[in-house]
DNA sequence: CGCTCAAAAATTGTCGACAATCATACTATC
DNA sequence: GATAGTATGATTGTCGACAATTTTTGAGCG
């Protein structure tokens, strides 16, 4: 999946308002806008110096994603979270990822295992580091294989909105303790088991997996 | 779940931008835009008699309902639809109804099973009317009631996406030949094992009623 | 006829200003 | 002192015009 350096990629953010929606995401990605901050409109045009045209499409967008909420007349809000949502988040993520592997067994060519064992190995080198941004990042991206490989690009669609939402919750996580949600032993288990022969001891570890990320990240908000 | 008459009701559609994302939407989902049309952003400001401003703020929300798709500086289309994107609908709500079901079985309140078949007989009478558009709605309405039960609010968003997809399809459907896609006998037998004691043959029970109401859509598409 | 290129038209992206609404502080009245 | 009402400021909603990009048109040439 990995594109080689010399390959050309197409430029991103052509529009000012696909500039404007990285730069606010990643102030709610990073901590710097908490849950339920309010944004107000002309501080933030001034700031980024562009009007309030593309600004306010663009945190439409965020709203969309599931980032921000909005109220008429009332303004944009980054979505507070709670321990319910965090509840209701884990328990969608396990449904989910469930499904993806269901699609994804079938599909796992030694290209693909390679690609987990690649992105694994990403995270696992980037933890040592200490590079908390990027090191969620790659939680994302080491999750994101068994939707990506499942090949259902629905499903993908849904995965990308809950990834927004584990990406606040794991930076809330970092902002208030150093360390992280999911422990290695488990990343690697997962890992193993995915390249094993049984689906049902991959499925039932996604249930505990799942459960030690909430109860970790539970601890640590409360 | 259904208001009594006298009871208030908060003003809706109190800004343009609402009033336009809900004609928009009504017309998409009646067919008269149908999947792939393009959206001309100056014609449809001549017809609504409102600026751009709100318009494209209402566009990009129907963007993230999933309705429409945009790409910049080519506009907004209706989203395309294609064997296969039918076919990842109906898995996806496969995998998402078995877990709102699971979510709801102990939560089978008389007042929750007096509500569904309250929805269940509505249904039925509607469908020998024959007004196709109102029942879709409770095609929709019946279906949701496993997800409002579950109270399961970041499901029930993910299902509220899913729906209009649903709405498009069935819209489509009825524009293409006259009739409906899932027979009575399956809505019948969907409800009374819904209020019956074995969840594993709830779940069983949504596969097969899937595959009805995909083969049922797919022959007449095809 | 088919292709390349350039000009024109159509369409989307962005801007600054004004109107409508909400939040706050203050006054008047009981 | 408490409460209703009012004025003020802050913020969001909407508008019309202009800039940037894409699409269409058509002339020129092999």
């Amino acid at each position: 999946m990995n594109k080689s350096p010399t390959e050309l990629t197409p430029v991103e953010d052509r529009t000012l308002r696909a500039q404007v929606r990285r730069q606010i995401l990643d102030r709610v990605l990073g901590g710097q806008f908490g849950p339920g901050a309010r944004l107000i409109e002309t501080t933030l045009c001034t700031q980024l110096q562009v009007s309030r045209a593309p600004l306010r499409e663009a945190l439409r967008e965020l709203v969309d994603q599931g980032i921000l909420v909005s109220e008429p007349y009332k303004g944009f809000r980054v979505r507070p979270v709670s321990e319910r949502d965090l509840t209701e988040l884990y328990s969608m993520r396990t449904a989910l990822e469930k499904f993806a592997f269901t699609l994804t067994w079938p599909r796992r060519t030694p290209e693909a295992l390679a690609d987990l064992s690649t992105r694994y190995e990403e995270l696992m080198s980037i933890r040592l580091s200490g590079d908390q941004a990027k090191a969620i990042e790659r939680e994302i991206a080491f999750h994101g294989w068994v939707y990506e490989t499942s090949a259902h690009r629905l499903l993908q669609e849904h995965w990308a909105r809950l990834s927004y939402l584990v990406r606040i919750y794991m930076s809330l996580h970092h902002n208030l303790h150093g360390a992280h949600g999911v422990f290695g032993e488990m990343t690697t288990r997962y890992r193993d088991l995915a390249e094993g022969e049984s689906l049902e001891a991959m499925l039932a570890h996604i249930d505990e997996h799942m459960v030690q990320g909430f109860d970790s990240v539970v601890r640590a908000l409360a």
